[in-house]
This record gives C-alpha cells, structure tokens and sequence, in this order.
DNA sequence: TGAAATTATTGACTTTTGTCAAATTACAGC
DNA sequence: GCTGTAATTTGACAAAAGTCAATAATTTCA
C-alpha cells in the first residue's frame, strides 16, 4: 500500500483550531509564517552559544533540549514530543545566546516560526495570545513540579515518580537520556531499576 | 516625626501605570479588585491540601513558597520579593489542592486578589494580559535556569552561583532557608561557606 | 545481514552529601 | 536589656551517588 501523501500543516492547523476560534483565512496566515523542516536521527539544530531562532511545533519524532555541564556531560533539560510546541525557551524570548543545545532523537518533521513571526502573532491575535499564555502556564507548572521532585527527592523516589508520571518516556527514550533527565549518572539510574 | 499614611495602592497603581497603558478608571477598577493583609513574622497563609484562593503583590515584607518532604523536612520553592507578585502557582492557576504552604517571612503588607477575579482581568484587559504573560515568561525562565543548576551542577556549584546572582539574598535570608532552596542540608551549606 | 558503534550493566572504590548529636551563637519579643 | 527560642556550626559517622574501567548487550546503517 502507497502511503498517503500527508499535508504537514494538518496538525497544525487543528492544533489552533481545536484550541480557539479561528477563521480560515487567519489559519492560513499563522501557517504561512511556518516552515517545514524534515531531521536525521540525533541531528542538531541549535548550538550552545547561538541565539535560537525558531520555535518548533513537533508533527512526527521527538526533540531534546539538553545542556553540557563543566565537565563535558550532557543534561537533558526538556523533551519535546508529538503536536507540541517547544524550543530552547530562554534563548528564544530573550534572544540571547544559548546555553542549551536542541537535537531531534528520532526522525522528525518540524514546522518552525522564527520570533518576529512568532510575537507577531502573540502580539496581534488575543486569542492566539490566550492560548499561548495557558501553554506556558503549564510549562511554568511543569518545571515548578520538576523543581519540587530535584529538591525533595532521592533518585530513586525521582525515578519512581517518572515511571509513575510518564511511563512511556521510561520505555521509549534510552536510559542514559532518562538518566541525565533526572540529573544522576547512567551507572547509578542502571542499579536503580535492578533494586526495585 | 510622624510616618506619613500611605496609600497601600501606590506601588500596585505604579506597578500597572509602569508597564502599560491604562486610564485612571481602569487603575481603579484593577485595585477594586485587590485586598488588602498585613501579616505577623511567620505567618502561614496558605496550608498544603488547600485550594490556594489568592495572588498576591507584596508592598512590603517577604513571602515564602515552601513545601514538606516525606520527612518532614522544608524546601523552598519560590520567594517573593518587594513589589511583585507571586503565590503557590500550580494550585492557583488549576485551582487544585496545593503541595505547597505560603508563608510571610517578615511582616508584610500585601494586596491579594482571588483567582475568578484575576482570570476576569487577565481575559478582559489584553493589555494587562500581555504584561501577564512576559511575566510568566520571565517566571518560567527563572526556574528552567534553576533546574539546569539542579540538573549539571553540585551544591558547592549552585551556592557559589546564587551568591553571584542574588547576594542579596544570602545575606538577607536565614542560611537555613537558603539550604532548603537549594536542595541540600543546612550542615551542608554551613560547611560549604566555611570553605571557601 | 553483520561489523562497528553505541548503550547498558556490573564491580571496586572515591567523593559528596546527609544524619544525628552536641555546643555555640544570635536574635525576637517581652 | 533579658531571656528563651531558634539558628548556626562542628564533629563523627552513614548513606547516596559519582567515577573509572571492563564487559556485555543492543542498535544502527551501510
């Protein structure tokens, strides 16, 4: 069977309209200011030290912003998955050079906006401008959770509430990722999951 | 010589003129909205497993967001200074039973608004909603960058960059809630300052 | 498919951080 | 200014997590 030929802006175009009103010519209007971009496997997009250009609306595949600390090892900051929005966030809104790289893990097909485009539409559609303010209220959330977990909890109590949070992360990404998202070593992540 | 009265508004009237646009009524509409407390050293305003009503601007004094690990044992997650806002964010904006307690670390005068009313201003006001929302940004940046020190770097590490970053509040916070901010014992942090 | 590269596991040891207890210091509130 | 409570420091030890190295298991992709 000869797959489909799909229209890379379909998710995007429902993830707008499922979550506002929006009128068929201001779609195709916030879908013109993206691009499509297609990833290799463990491709990088954004260097540490670059000011980042584009936020990324994830059709298929999976991103990962992660850092290197002083002594060269990497640490995973933020995953992003499948009709999602995400991107290097500080580097992004305050342009300003990053700290953090952006690699795509698997395959992926991206749609990107650069910030001009993407404040633009912030700045002039109110509803767009709502719902991009609930989308970082529940990443504030989210980061604040993680915060809470890095600062209460043992890796093992972290790890455990990850299994329990997001099962399909643990399954899915390799476990040195899982373990650098957790902010301890692959060693200590690999007895981990052996002693319970 | 007499202290002379002062409008417990000025700084939240100053707040809002500061950064947007806004017509005398609205100021007034905007501070019909906020209440006024003052609070005792200490304070507790908020309990875990409640449904946190209130946003609060701090006019004066401090507030602490902290919470209880399974021992018993305090962390701070968020403070908030003079002359902004801030609250127990997850249980605020979702309206849910709250993880965390809020507590006023000196005696503080605040102005709080419950969440039906703050949603209405944020909804109805697109420019207040948009002041809002490059806060939020801000907020959220704040702990992606505290995260990422939690993640690649150890407690020496993060005490010596707090104190480049925020000397001020070292030196005015008790050094056991420093500890409990950043993550490690007050032992811990005592030894640390000692060497180096 | 099969060689090369990456990833995961395990062991031995080190370092970091936590825990408990006691002594000292600071300071809030009367 | 006192006085009692709270905060800080220090010591001795324990536990958690990291490091390095070697091996085993999986993938990747040519």
């Amino acid at each position: 069977m000869d797959k489909q030929p799909v229209d890379p802006y379909r998710l995007l175009r429902k993830y707008f309209s499922d979550r506002m009103p929006i009128s068929d010519e201001d779609l195709n209007y916030f879908c013109s200011k993206y691009r499509l971009k297609r990833t290799k496997r463990n491709q990088v997009l954004l260097n540490a030290g670059e000011v980042n250009p584009y936020m990324y609306f994830v059709n298929t595949g999976c991103l990962r912003v992660y850092m290197l600390d002083q002594s060269g090892r990497e640490a995973t900051r933020f995953l992003v998955t499948e009709n999602r929005f995400g991107t290097a966030f500080p580097s992004f809104i305050l342009q300003e050079p990053s700290m953090a790289y952006i690699q795509s893990l698997e395959p992926s097909e991206l749609l990107y906006i650069n910030f001009t485009d993407f404040r633009e539409l912030t700045d002039n559609f109110p509803e767009w401008q709502r719902v991009y303010l609930r989308n970082i209220e529940m990443d504030y959330i989210a980061s604040i959770k993680r915060i809470e977990s890095l600062i209460t909890m043992s890796a093992k109590d972290r790890y455990n509430l990850l299994l329990e949070n997001d099962p399909g992360m643990i399954q899915k990404l390799p476990s040195k990722i899982i373990a650098d998202y957790l902010g301890i070593s692959q060693e200590t992540l690999s007895r981990l999951k052996s002693k319970k």
